[in-house]
Formats: structure tokens, C-alpha cells, sequence
RNA sequence: GUCCCCUUCGUCUAGAGGCCUAGGACACCGCCCUUUCACGGCGAUAACACGAGUUCGAAUCUCGUAGGGGACGCCA
């Protein structure tokens, strides 16, 4: 029984986004599950676009995310003199050839074949075939070597996802596996690299099903074991079109921006698509457990933002006071707010990450307890009321001397309530806003309890101030 | 245009011929909890794209139609 090795290989040409990102953990959870190894190969031929930057980038994101590989990254751009080794092989074997043609010839033979209404590819007049006389080959020309694609017959595979999938070699035409500078194509390094690799599962997106034939069939000529492929399908935005830069095609580090827990991404990113039964929240370990090809989504899935907040909301109340604290601080300080030892942010994160969905929000609810803050006017004007001012200045009398608890800080309230016969929401909204210029926060005492006595003191005092003035 | 793929509640999905009067989750709506808003609890609405066929029986198998997506590079 041969070990399952598996292998993501983003091309480095951007940020990490979801698709991607979806695509790394699928084929990561297949190595962890069967013990096998996770490759990372970075695909760098494309010298044009390809960047550092975006190589940091994915590493990055997968590291954001713990999707450890145990092999790599390799990078295709080293690996040159392999590839032109097997390049000459395949034209010393005949499974390749040099063609002449022009990229000029090429785009007007396209073009016509467009305007018929066929498939636009490449006619194979400088292929070579018993008994046909080629044309001369034009001085000053670099040419470029294809593969020589079987011209009858097809070429099948049983995709762990889609099913079985059969394409006519008649579809196929003779790809060029070797630019005219030498340098080898996309869909050769894949098939060379896979194989020295010992790829046996290439876990992948649904995009490159139209070039599994003609892997499959250069991976043949080179007498090479051909793997299992598996196509995932892509992902769509919040709206239901194709991802971009407008929605959604974002880094997975904008999610960690936008103060999402990896836990939750991860999470959330292996129910898109993949399914055990009625399962929906699980750790990384569980998944790892679970996870299978038989149950992966054959069609599109749509993103769906409202369920990553629901998820994120609920391993940030799985998350310890300690640990939030630390996440949010650097979101508060980026904002120019000096956290103070007191009151304690962890305590705070505490109270409040019951009701948030992100760390940002959770940053947004912890900013007024470390500002000077200044309710508006208005919410003040409107909720505090000329009948509950007396109430206010017994309020603090009480605060002055209570024990410094919830508990005991709401039995005060009660009392100075019962005293003035007020009903609760008459003092408790006013104090509200005067300590986070809010009417929606946690149950009073509880947050009363959070600030310092002095805080609490000095915020009543100011705003009543404020209303009598 | 040609080839390939896809199609269950608004969204993610369960479902491998009878267990389906189609289940779960998010969202939405309602009720409860409550000192506001959340959280939590309970409940409701909501789907097998369409048409034929196979079968005693089809969401599940076959064919067709429609719609959607992908690929047709000296990009990856």
C-alpha cells in the first residue's frame, strides 16, 4: 500500500484567496487523514507576473491558517534542467516535436477556425507522420516542441468528485510543451513534477479539468503511473457570481484583517463543499478524522458571510478571555487607543464576546471603555429624563461606597430605583449612554462592574453635568 | 461556436430505488428568557430545474430540454 502524497500548487501571482485557500485544506486534510505527506510547489514559470511578494503571500495565508506541508515549497523555476531533460527524452522518443509556426500564424488560423464555428487549435502542420512531407523549416525561427497527442481513441479518468469523465483525443490538440526559448509550459512542469513527486492524488480546481486529458496523456508517453485527480469545484461570492476583486476575491489574510479566527475560517471553509452528515461545527482534528472525497460537492458553492459570522461568533465564545485580549489589543492600538491596565481589556472581551461576530467588533465594543468619551447630546437628551436626575445623584452616592461587584452594584441600583420609583430602563438606559454613549450593551451591573468606581463616577458626573448646564 | 462539468429550501448541505409527509445548519419571521441589545431556548415559513422513460415504487437510474459554469494561450 503506497503512502497518499498529495500537493498544492498555486501559482505566485497574487494573494492566497478562498478558492485557493479551500483547495490547500482539502488536499492537506487528505495527507493528514491517510498519514501521507503534503507537498507545496510553487508555480513560478510564469516570470511575467509571477512575484516574491505573492510568494510570501501564500505562505503567509497557509501559515495563518496551519496548513503545515511536510515537503517544499518546491519552486518550478529551479527545477529548469529537469524539465528540458525530459523535453529532449520525449523528442528523442517521438512523443514530441519541433513546430515553425508563428504566434502570428497561430492567432489567424484561431481566428478563421472561430468564424466557422470549430474549435479554435492548432492543425498539426508541422507534426510528423509516416509517409508526410513536412515544409522546410524558416530560417531565424525559435521553434517551440509539442506534444504529439494520440489522434484516435480517449483518454478517461475516474475523477474522485465528478465521476467518470471521457474526452475524445480527437478534442485535443498537440499542446505546446516548450516555448521558443526553451522554457517549458504549465501543463508540462505539472505532469514532470507530479510524476517526480509521486503525486498519487491531485486534489485540485474544477478549471483544470480540460487539461487532465492531456496530462494524463503526456504522463502515458512518458510510461509514467498516471494519479487519481479530484476537481473541486470553485467557489462564488456572496452574490452568486464569480469571484473578484469587487467581492469576496480576497486574501485569506483579510480575513484575519477583518477579525476572523483561522478555527472559524477553517471551519466554515470545510462545510463549503464538503460534508459528514448533519455535522456543522468541528475542530481541524475532527475534520482531519472525517474528511473524505466521497463527500465533496460536485457543483459551485456560494460564500456565505452571514455563516462564517455565526461560526466566528461561536469560537470566539469558545475562546479564553486571556487569548481574545490579545487579538484585540493591536486592533485597538492601530486605532491610536492607549489600552489601560485597568479596566482589564480581558475582562471586558470577556463580557462582550457573546454578542459579537468579529474581533473587530469586539475591538468596536472594548474602544469606549480606554477613550474620553462623548455621548451625542441628543441620546443623551432622549433617555435621560428630568425625573431620573435626582436618581442619578443618590446613584452615585451609593457607587461611592458599594463593594465593587456586580452583584452588589445591582442590588444599589434597585435600591436607588425603589427609592425614587422609578422603572429600571428610566435609570439604566441614561447610565448607558453616559458610560459607552450606547443603549445596547450587556446587562448594566454587569457593566458597571467592568469600569473602575472612579470611571464610573466621573462619566455620571460629567454628562449630568452636561444636563444641567 | 466546440468540448467538458453542474442543477434539493434565499444560502451551505443530508440523501447511494422504498427509512422522504425530503432531514440539519445559516439567514428570515414568531414566541419565550430579559433592564436595552445580543446570547440562549422553542416554533414557523421554505427546496428535489423541466419533460419523458425504466421500475410495483425515483430526489436517487437512463435519455432529452432548459438554465448556469468552465475550458479552448509560446498564462497558470
Amino acid at each position: 500500500m503506497t503512502t497518499i502524497r498529495t500537493r498544492f500548487a498555486p501559482s505566485p501571482t497574487g494573494y492566497l484567496h478562498i478558492g485557493g485557500a479551500r483547495t490547500a485544506l482539502f488536499s492537506w486534510a487528505y495527507a493528514r487523514k491517510h498519514g501521507g505527506t503534503f507537498i507545496l510547489r510553487i508555480e513560478d514559470t510564469d516570470v511575467e507576473r509571477s512575484t516574491p511578494e505573492a510568494v510570501q503571500a501564500i505562505l503567509d495565508g497557509m501559515a495563518w491558517l496551519n496548513l503545515n506541508y511536510d515537503e517544499g515549497p518546491f519552486y518550478q523555476m529551479r527545477r529548469m534542467p529537469r524539465y528540458k531533460e525530459v523535453i529532449q527524452q520525449m523528442l528523442d522518443a517521438g512523443h514530441a516535436y519541433y513546430c515553425y509556426t508563428s504566434p502570428e500564424e497561430l492567432d489567424a488560423l484561431r481566428e478563421s477556425q472561430r468564424a466557422r464555428g470549430e474549435k479554435p487549435r492548432y492543425d498539426g502542420r508541422w507534426r510528423p507522420e509516416p509517409g508526410k512531407v513536412l515544409p522546410t523549416p524558416p530560417e531565424g525561427i525559435q521553434p517551440v516542441v509539442r506534444f504529439k497527442t494520440p489522434i484516435s481513441g480517449s483518454t478517461s479518468w475516474n475523477d474522485l468528485v465528478k465521476g467518470q469523465i471521457v474526452f475524445d483525443n480527437s478534442e485535443l490538440d498537440d499542446l505546446i510543451i516548450a516555448r521558443g526559448d526553451g522554457t517549458p509550459t504549465y501543463n508540462f512542469c505539472v505532469v514532470v513534477d507530479d510524476w517526480d513527486m509521486g503525486i498519487t492524488h491531485v486534489i485540485r480546481g474544477d478549471d483544470h479539468v480540460n487539461n487532465t486529458p492531456r496530462q494524463i496523456n503526456i504522463l502515458k508517453a512518458l510510461g509514467a503511473t498516471v494519479p487519481q485527480y479530484a476537481h473541486l469545484s470553485m467557489i462564488l461570492g456572496d452574490d452568486g457570481t464569480k469571484l473578484s476583486k469587487r467581492h469576496g476575491a480576497v486574501s485569506v489574510m483579510q480575513y484575519d484583517e477583518d477579525g476572523y479566527l483561522p478555527e472559524a475560517v477553517i471551519n466554515y471553509l470545510a462545510r463549503l463543499g464538503w460534508s459528514h452528515g448533519d455535522e456543522e461545527v468541528f475542530s481541524v482534528e475532527q475534520f482531519c478524522q472525517w474528511f473524505d472525497l466521497d463527500h465533496i460537492t460536485p457543483s459551485a458553492a456560494q460564500f456565505n458571510t452571514e455563516k462564517l459570522n455565526w461560526l466566528n461568533n461561536h469560537y470566539l465564545k469558545l475562546t479564553d478571555n486571556a487569548r481574545l485580549a490579545e487579538m484585540v489589543r493591536p486592533r485597538l492600538e492601530a486605532r491610536g487607543i492607549k489600552v489601560v491596565e485597568s479596566p482589564a481589556l480581558s475582562a471586558v472581551c470577556g463580557l462582550y464576546k457573546e454578542r459579537v461576530a468579529t474581533l473587530n467588533e469586539l475591538a468596536d465594543a472594548a474602544e469606549v471603555f480606554y477613550i474620553d468619551l462623548h455621548p451625542e447630546t441628543a441620546l443623551l437628551e432622549a433617555q435621560l429624563s428630568a425625573e431620573a436626575i435626582p436618581a442619578f445623584h443618590d446613584l452615585m452616592q451609593q457607587f461611592s461606597t458599594v463593594a465593587w461587584d456586580a452583584a452588589s452594584i445591582g442590588v444599589a441600583i434597585k435600591e436607588v430605583i425603589g427609592k425614587h420609583g422609578l422603572k429600571m430602563p428610566k435609570l439604566a438606559m441614561p447610565l448607558r449612554v453616559m458610560l459607552t454613549g450606547q443603549t445596547q450593551t450587556p446587562s448594566v451591573d454587569a457593566l458597571v462592574a467592568l469600569f473602575t468606581r472612579e470611571m464610573v463616577l466621573a462619566r455620571i458626573e460629567k454628562n449630568l453635568a452636561k444636563k444641567t448646564a
